[in-house]
DNA sequence: TGATTATATTCCTTTATAGGAATGTATTTG
DNA sequence: CAAATACATTCCTATAAAGGAATATAATCA
C-alpha cells in the first residue's frame, strides 16, 4: 500500500476518531455510533473508505459487522498508527470518545471482557 | 494547529517530495523543481499549501525564495515528520530524489557547504 | 530603464471527497 | 413468513483539491 494512501486516510477527523477508537480493539458499528454520535451512514461510510484502503478489517458476526484494524500491517502504517495513538493522547475529543467507549455497553461485541460466547440476535444499541 | 491539517499536507506525492528534501536543510523553489523534475506552478503551489498550513516557512532571499520547514513546529508536527522520514527512508522515490539533489549545484542556496556568502543574482537553475 | 530570472497568482477544468436522504440487503427473532 | 435490527449503497449537492496555461509581481543585471 502507498504511504499517501494511509495519510489520505488520515486526514478526515471522523476516520481519526474511528481509529482511535479500533486501537482498543474490535468494535461493530452500532457502537461507533453510540461513541461519537454520528450518523450511520457517515460511519458506515468512513469505514468502508478505510476498508477500501486496507487499514481495516470486518466480519460478519450474526446481525453485526465487526471492523478492527488490518491484522497484519506495513511497517508504514504501523509507524503512522502507533504516531496517531501518540499524538492524539492528549487531546480532547479522543479523549472523550475513549471516555465514552469505557461507559458504553458493549454486550453484542467480541471485545466483552469477562471472554463469554458473544450474545445473538439481541437489541445492540 | 489542527492534526488534521497535518495529514492533509501529507496526502499528496509531490507534498511528500518536497517534505522529504527539506528534511535536508533549507532549499530555493527552483532546486525543487530541479530535482523534482516538475513544473514550477506545480510546486509553487504545493509549497503555498505547505506553507498556509504552517508546515514550512519561506523568506526572500535576493532574488529566490527559501523554504525550509517550520522551526518551532508543534510535537503532532515533529512526530509526524519524523515517522515520514523513518517511512520514507526505503522508497524509490525519495532515494532517487535525495540523490539528484546532492548531485544538485546548490550554489544559489543557503545551504552551501563551505560557508561562503551566497552569490546573488546569478542565474540559479 | 529594459531585459532577465525567480516565483506567485489567477482562471479554468477535472476529479475527489464529505454529508445527508432515501433505499436496499442481510440476518435474526417471533 | 413478517417484522425488526444492523449495515451498506445509491443518488444528489456542495466543496476542496490537483494540474496546467497564462499572466502578474519582485528583484537583479546590463
Amino acid at each position: 500500500m502507498e504511504l499517501v494512501q494511509i495519510y489520505q486516510c488520515l486526514c478526515d477527523v471522523t476516520r481519526l476518531r474511528l481509529l482511535n477508537l479500533l486501537g482498543q480493539g474490535p468494535l461493530c458499528v452500532c457502537h461507533f455510533q453510540t461513541v461519537l454520535k454520528e450518523p450511520q451512514v457517515k460511519i458506515s461510510k468512513h469505514l468502508g473508505y478505510l476498508k477500501a484502503r486496507g487499514l481495516v478489517e470486518a466480519k460478519r458476526e450474526g446481525n453485526w459487522m465487526i471492523y478492527q484494524l488490518v491484522s497484519k500491517a506495513s511497517p508504514e502504517l504501523k509507524a503512522n498508527l502507533a504516531c496517531l495513538q501518540d499524538c492524539v493522547r492528549e487531546q480532547a475529543i479522543f479523549k472523550a470518545d475513549l471516555a465514552r467507549l469505557r461507559k458504553a455497553d458493549l454486550s453484542c461485541s467480541p471485545i466483552k471482557a469477562d471472554g463469554q460466547p458473544v450474545p445473538r440476535g439481541r437489541r445492540c444499541c
